[in-house]
RNA sequence: GGACGAUUAGCUCAGAUGGUUAGAGCACUGCAUUCACAUUGCAGGGGUCACAAGUUCGAAUCUUGUAUCGUCCACCA
């Protein structure tokens, strides 16, 4: 029996073998691809999705970092300039919402802080947290150029950020406008569409007599606000009243108010007569527009009636909503009450109600910017895995509003604008200074204290991470692939398209790959609230990073939702020792044989194998390349498990043992090139046990890391 | 109100361009095992591929419809 490594008579222990592996690698410096040997030359790029820096990683996140890994691992071997930037997301409201809520654990209130000094806080609370996230991606044996990493507050950031603004303005892309904004009154801020949740809820719809009308409304407590009454210029109940002035009575007074005529009111709905509060309703406020309508602000920032409704000042929504509602009731205004469900917005961090509010701020004009997007996709240009997600991506780009960008918050990338403090105009700060006047109405500008909305910065990410406008990286632009949760198809795939497109003419990724949500073994959301949330981290120390990750890919296809199952991944630990055994019994039995022996004259039933094993190259090559990892790591295991060590290796027991010398040999170098040829195709999905393994093949000359490996081709 | 996805073994899921007796892992049953590995091997049970109709020589796979579950989108107050 020939020599084997003394770790290699024990069972494989990961813990032993990952951190160790991990620095090797780092040391050798191949996750930058400037080191790499010269043969790579062609590139190959993925960005990564900047993982949130304010926390750990999350289950959803192992599944991005292994599938990442595996095409930038495969594409290394197959002799590419493999590039994988890893980045760190500020997460403005994401962030600022976390450490609300240690702030409050503490007793304190980011309203009663200075806006530095809370900036400064988040910034130390960060920088902290993004360390144990970066940490969090080494354990999953990430290979991406740690030396380029991006934080989405580096300097150089925060002024393309902010220099992209600023081009947006001067090509009229981007306006100050007085619009309907979703206002949360917990967060104190607005939020763009996709920050919002619609859940149903169950509220009353009240029918009050309103003038000679009875309108429907659930919201009797704006009736202070109401500007007009709106009818369908069809309806033939309320022809004669259109134009027409009419008196409404309530509660604190008499309201005089206009008929008027819109398309957009449903005759079937209600009483097909509405009232018009266009400050506190988006399409009351698309009606004041066109209809030139004023509007009564009768709900302030914190969700409290405002002094305009009498009495009622101060009270809480709820609360006044009551009130209100005996008192018409009192008055005899109210015809009749009807239990009603509908849709209602609420903030995706803290479900609190949504208040539409009509705000000055800062809106991206969208329909030139997403019809180019739009046509890029129709183009051809970048290809949805699956593929329909393309249906998904072309309803968004084709129905997108303009996106609201300011958000009233301090954690975040500022915008470099000034605002009219009378009239609300906005300027840019490299036209204008502090205290200069307004363009429209003289008046002194101000520093805009908003900042960015998250995506506006991260929608340019691409770009950002390899460090445009500086060209060094941009042969890696276009990059490759864009990696991501499907949960992105809205929030985050469509802006990447549009600035990359905005930018540079070109479109930021040939290909979108969109990966499923990991839940719990129910299938279930993992959720903090639900005690369900499993951390990637337990499960690389108590099963290995090996197991985890072939775990999260075999089985799951692209778009699908996977169910975390534990016992899965006990059973691919099991596999790991499985091959760290095969390779036992291997080399303790091929004698002198190493990697450079010359192929001998191979048996009949040693070419047949070789052919099988030739048939697994081809074949997983072919799913790689068509990126169904999935099967490409499922038939390896299943090659490797039932072929290579249930029939192979049994059937060659005696061979080695026999006294026909040819027949040995052939076996000996057959073996020994089965094991090294899946070592190196197991590498991108199991890189540590893959790497180990490596180390210990007999060589006569020096052989390279696995890492650079050449991926294998047909024998 | 729309759109999308799912429905295959007890459980979690694969089955690309339609093609021999529908697969994997786990679980289950029986046997074996000092010989790489009990984190093992061999053998086995278990499915009318949600339902209905259609296209085809042939359908889990394509078409249409139905049902159930799930996700996302939506400015009917």
């Amino acid at each position: 029996m020939a020599d084997i490594p003394e770790k290699l008579t024990k069972p494989y222990d990961p813990t032993t073998t990952e951190g160790r592996m991990y620095v090797l690698w780092t040391e050798s410096g191949f996750f930058n691809p400037d080191n790499l040997p010269a043969r790579h030359q062609e590139p190959f790029t993925i960005i990564m999705p900047p993982p949130n820096a304010n926390g750990r990683l999350h289950a959803g996140h192992a599944l991005t970092i292994s599938l990442e890994d595996i095409m930038t691992r495969y594409q290394r071997m197959q002799g590419k300039r493999a590039l994988w930037v890893p980045g760190a997301d500020h997460a403005g409201f994401e962030t600022q919402v976390v450490y609300e809520k240690k702030l409050e654990k503490e007793g304190r209130s980011r309203f009663k802080m200075d806006r530095t000094d809370l900036y400064n806080e988040i910034m130390a609370f960060t920088l902290d947290s993004k360390k144990h996230m970066e940490a969090d991606v080494k354990a999953l044996g990430a290979s991406c150029d740690w030396s380029r990493e991006k934080f989405t507050l580096d300097p150089s950031v925060v002024s393309e950020v902010q220099e992209t603004f600023r081009k947006l303005y001067r090509d009229g892309l981007v306006y100050r406008g007085y619009r309907t904004i979703n206002w949360c009154t917990k967060h104190q801020t607005s939020l763009s569409d996709v920050e919002t949740e619609t859940v149903e809820k169950k509220d009353k719809l009240y029918y009050l007599k309103y003038g000679p009308f009875v309108v429907a409304t659930v919201r009797p407590e704006t009736i202070f606000g109401d500007v007009a009454v709106a009818v369908n210029p069809t309806d033939e109940r309320y022809q004669k009243y259109i134009g027409q002035e009419i008196s409404v009575q309530h509660p604190e007074g008499t309201l005089t108010l206009k008929v008027i005529a819109d398309e957009a009111v449903d005759k079937e709905f209600g009483t097909g007569a509405l009232k018009i509060t266009p400050a506190h309703d988006n399409n009351d406020f698309l009606m004041s527009e066109t209809h030139k309508l004023p509007r009564v602000v009768v709900i302030d920032q914190f969700g409290k009636l405002t002094a305009k409704t009498g009495k009622y000042a101060g009270m809480k929504i709820a609360e006044a909503r009551t009130k209100v509602v005996e008192d018409l009731q009192a008055l005899g205004l109210i015809e009749k009450i009807e239990d009603y469900t509908h849709a209602v917005p609420t903030c995706y961090k803290c479900s609190t109600t949504i208040e539409p509010r009509v705000m000055p701020q800062w809106f991206v004009k969208m329909a030139p910017l997403a019809k180019r997007a739009a046509d890029a996709v129709r183009a051809g240009k970048i290809k949805f895995i699956p593929d329909n997600f393309e249906k998904v991506f072309l309803y968004w780009m084709d129905n997108s509003l303009d996106w609201n960008i300011s958000r009233q918050i301090v954690w975040g990338i500022q915008i470099p604008a000034l605002v009219c403090t009378a009239c609300n105009t906005g300027a840019l700060d490299t036209d204008a200074k502090e205290g200069s006047p307004c363009a429209s109405c003289q008046s002194p500008l101000a520093r805009d204290t908003d900042t960015f909305d998250t995506w506006f910065s991260s929608g340019q990410w691409p770009l950002l991470a390899l460090g445009y406008p500086d060209n060094k990286d941009m042969p890696h632009y276009p990059t490759d692939v864009m990696e991501t949760g499907r949960d992105l198809i809205f929030k985050w795939i469509p802006r990447m398209v549009i600035f990359g497109l905005y930018l540079t003419n070109k479109v930021p990724f040939h290909t979108v790959y969109l990966n499923g949500l990991v839940n719990d073994k129910h299938g279930k959301k993992m959720s903090k609230s639900k005690g369900n949330v499993v951390s990637p981290i337990e499960l690389t120390d108590k099963y290995g990073a090996d197991a985890l990750r072939i775990s999260l890919v075999i089985g799951n296809t692209p778009g699908n939702d996977l169910a975390l199952v534990e016992d899965k991944i006990k059973g691919y630990k099991h596999f790991c020792n499985k091959m760290w055994n095969a390779s036992r019994f291997v080399l303790s039995n091929i004698g002198d044989t190493t990697l450079d022996t010359v192929r001998p004259t191979l048996t009949k039933r040693d070419e047949e194998i070789l052919a099988e094993l030739n048939t697994t190259i081809a074949s997983v090559t072919g799913h790689l390349e068509s990126y169904r990892f999935h099967l490409a790591g499922e038939e390896l295991y299943h090659y490797f498990w039932h072929s290579f060590a249930d029939i192979v290796i049994e059937e060659m027991k005696p061979r080695l043992a026999g006294a026909d010398k040819a027949s040995k040999q052939s076996a000996e170098w057959v073996l020994l090139h089965i094991l090294a040829t899946t070592t190196k195709m197991f590498h991108p999905f199991m890189p540590f046990i893959t790497e180990e393994l490596w180390s210990m093949l007999p060589s006569r000359t020096p052989k390279n890391l696995l890492i650079i490996e050449s991926w294998p081709k047909a024998l």
